[in-house]
DNA sequence: CGCGGCTTTGATGTTCATCAAGTAAAGTGG
DNA sequence: CCACTTTACTTGATGAACATCAAAGCCGCG
């Protein structure tokens, strides 16, 4: 397997078309000084519920989940971040801990950041502010979205949300490997496993998908989205 | 009924606590020249989803919901805000447009601030960008961590949740006035209106509660609280 | 090879929305 | 102010949607 690429100078980082633009050498060189890229391996953790947060965590590479771990050992998956996305919601701002467990679900490379840096970024350089404010309510926008239009339809209509999710905004492809399992489906869109399965099956014997274990092929696009508008 | 006052300058507002709370007299008579304050009678919108942003909304008093309307004349309930909440959630920066309506469901009072000034304010004053996004962020994570203790309960540890907020949260004291209908309450935390009174019932005869009409009064609250934390 | 975790299917029961029908309360126009 | 209409509230009955339980096949891994 290819292990991304470490990048040792902001200033040349392909991933920093985000919230950093507008930064200047001089800026980007103070970010540079205090940041650790790090490759997590599939299913490493990244981060644990409850320890200090220390840094801005950006996601350079790969595709990480976000969840929470309820009292019954059971995990409830909020969201799954991808690349360019800002790992961590908003509690860098409102908490001193983070708020949830963040784990690899495919290689990935984070780009860790010195919190102070980052808050004393948006003190001296207004510009970089709204920049990033702009970037990170529009992630936790998402979230809140995304959680209300899971939480509005009924078990078919979120697989096909999960199928369009991962098809569309992830992997730009009608075919492509689910990166997590059919529990962990089931965690993110709070349904059980064996419903999560028997959905899928059913798409599958409607020919609407196409399933080999992990990997699975979009047929009938059309009416997939007809399932997901109709919830 | 009693009309909310009027504040004219906001050094002097004693809703001031919040972010503005380490403005300078410069900045503040700034804001103060471009900020209207309204009251908004029970029932009256505020805003519409779609309509442009173009004002930063603070609620001074009062008590307002956040909703979506559905295709079929539904309506969503997002959350309830209370006095010296930012209401508009993060919209103001990752969105040209409103995301949710606004309605207050008691008698209001809404400061409106151009979105310019707060917008100049965290470029010029670093300080301010710092207390503003904590603020904001908390009640984004707020609201995310909300609706996930609603979805990932069933009804009676729903029902008691919002019990619970409007008991501790809003009105401080185990006796009060439901300020939204049953319909309301479905709408908030994802269940039929039947249900909702269905279980509110069921807490009277349980003498967990008492109801007549809108009026609650919490009888048992330990037992309430095991509800909602069984979930 | 055998163990544990993931996957799958069927059977069963619970939770919940929906339908129906009636009462109470709150607006509305004459 | 009263008849009228609409909206909110309430209860019971029914069925649909869904979780849970049970059992078996599959796969990777030590």
């Amino acid at each position: 397997m290819e292990i991304p690429v470490k990048v040792n100078n902001c200033k040349d980082c392909i991933y920093r078309s985000w919230a950093f633009k507008n930064l200047s050498e001089e800026d980007l060189k103070l970010i540079n000084n205090k940041k650790t890229e790090r490759l997590f391996r599939k299913g490493e953790k990244i981060c644990s519920e409850n320890e200090p947060i220390s840094s801005f965590m950006y996601l350079q590479n790969g595709l990480v989940k976000l969840y929470k771990t309820e009292t019954n050992d059971k995990e409830h998956i909020i969201s799954i971040s991808r690349p360019k996305d800002f790992i961590g919601l908003l509690s860098i701002f409102s908490n001193k801990t983070q708020v949830y467990s963040i784990t690899a679900i495919e290689d990935s490379v984070v780009c860790f950041v010195d919190l102070e840096i980052i808050k004393n970024l948006i003190i001296t350089n207004g510009i970089f502010a709204i920049d990033f404010f702009e970037k990170i309510s529009a992630i936790a926008d998402s979230v809140i979205k995304t959680r209300i239009d899971i939480n509005t339809r009924q078990l078919r209509g979120r697989i096909a949300y999960i199928l369009l999710l991962f098809s569309k905004q992830i992997y730009n492809s009608s075919k492509f490997g689910l990166p997590i399992s059919r529990k962990e489906i089931a965690e993110l869109i709070d349904m059980s496993t064996e419903n999560v399965i028997r959905v899928l099956s059913e798409f599958r014997k409607d020919k609407i998908i196409q399933i080999e274990g992990k990997d699975i092929e979009i047929l009938d696009l059309k009416r997939l989205e007809k399932i997901y508008e109709l919830g």
